[in-house]
RNA sequence: UGGGGUGUAGCCAAGCGGUAAGGCACCGGAUUUUGAUUCCGGCAUACCCAGGUUCGAAUCCUGGCACCCCAG
């Protein structure tokens, strides 16, 4: 029974084993914890069986941890917030990552400001990431399982917004994450983790995206121009991309190296590793810090898509107020619409939204 | 209709008498809270067609057919 002084978390619940054995550590710690699961999406057919699951997984491990379970619906907020500009930045060409948005307008915003309102103290995620409170600054840190590490996620998050969160499984390993989940014995111990856009899940990206924006046949040229064969409308493909291009034919395999939306054309190049793959400058735009503000330059590691490689550059004023990065190294599928996040050591710092590639 | 060449999966392409390499595309899976990348697996009872020779042919022979090139 916890005590009437302890304090109060608010567990964000997906019925996955990382917030579960989030929710089980907290219990450990001596805080009262109550669960939450969001539903931010509202399925217009199919799948709808996902979602029900995975509420009921979560429905599970909080029997088992004897704990409440709250639901709520964000649904129109994510809608608003995350998926309308999700849509719009596709349509302008970009490759938008919506995961990023969602957090900090949905899991770091909404799900606060509703469990604030339950009196919580805190408020607590399955995020493979660290919080840092020591020496006077916030710090967000990367998690201790560099594989899974999700600090890349959560770059637009700043200072006030992590103030009252907690990371409960930060310093642990997968591995020890379902070790622990076993110890408790949770059924979802072995679940597989979910993957696909937040909330909405896995589905086939191209189809998913067509009951939304309407897509035309376009064609796919080499750099010189010489057509290839043709695409479903470039919105739908990303940079450094290889699947569903139909080039089949003599050679390597090959891959998207831009697009141009105004035109619906798609130019492929051939080989993973061919230059025009390759960026050394990216003009940026949204930059955020989390914590402290750094004077430019500033030197970093960046990485431009998540599970990517950390790559060293130099962060600089752009002549118009803007901003830019230079690489060290050339860097493959430096892609508009997707984050390019800071890192110094284990330290996040920030990141950016990537406008404008250069060789 | 004189000469030469080529016909192997959707596309390239090995094979040269001993029972169909490989790559691209595609499909499935693994990895992944974006979209990707990457990785693993699958993918021609069948080699333009019809005969023939051989224990045995995609591989040799004969005859067709198709396409290409050079001459006309």
């Amino acid at each position: 029974m916890p005590s009437s002084t302890a304090e109060t978390v608010v567990v964000g619940m997906s019925g996955g084993v990382d917030s579960s054995v989030s929710a089980a550590l907290l219990l450990e710690q001596g805080y009262n914890v109550i669960g939450l699961f969001m539903k931010n999406w509202e399925d217009d057919d199919d799948d709808e069986c996902g979602a029900a699951e995975d509420l009921a997984d979560a429905q599970a491990v909080c029997e088992v941890l004897d704990i409440p379970l709250k639901t709520v619906n964000f649904s129109f907020e994510y809608w608003e917030r995350v998926f309308t500009g999700f849509l719009k930045d596709l349509e302008r060409g970009k490759t938008p990552n919506p995961d990023i948005i969602c957090n900090v307008e949905i899991k770091f915003r909404e799900f606060p400001l509703w469990a604030m309102k339950l009196g919580a103290d805190y408020v607590a995620t399955g995020h493979y990431a660290r919080i840092d409170h020591s020496n006077g600054t916030l710090n967000l840190l990367k998690g201790i399982d560099r594989d899974k590490d999700q600090t890349y996620f959560l770059y637009g998050l700043k200072t006030d917004a992590l103030q009252k969160a907690i990371f409960p499984i930060g310093f642990m390993t997968k591995e020890q994450v379902r070790s622990k989940a076993r110890e408790f014995g949770f059924e979802n111990h072995d679940k597989k983790g979910s993957t696909g856009i937040c909330f909405i899940g896995r589905r086939n990206f191209r189809s998913f995206v067509r009951r939304y924006l309407k897509s035309t046949e376009g064609s796919i040229t080499d750099p010189e121009g010489e057509v290839l064969g043709k695409h479903e409308g470039a919105f739908l493909y990303t940079i450094g991309q290889r699947t569903g291009l139909g080039i089949g034919g003599p050679g390597d395999a090959w891959y998207v190296a831009s697009k141009d939306v105004m035109s619906n054309t798609l130019v492929a190049v051939q080989g993973h590793d061919h230059p025009l793959l390759y960026s050394r400058q990216a003009d940026i735009s949204n930059l955020t810090w989390i914590s402290m503000k750094y004077r430019l330059p500033y030197p970093a590691r960046a990485k431009v898509r998540y599970r990517g490689e950390e790559q060293n550059c130099l962060i600089c004023h752009s002549q118009d107020q803007g901003y830019f990065v230079e690489f060290e190294q050339p860097v493959r599928a430096v892609t508009p619409g997707q984050s390019i996040v800071f890192y110094e050591d284990e330290i996040c710092l920030g990141g950016a939204v990537i406008e404008a590639t250069r060789s």
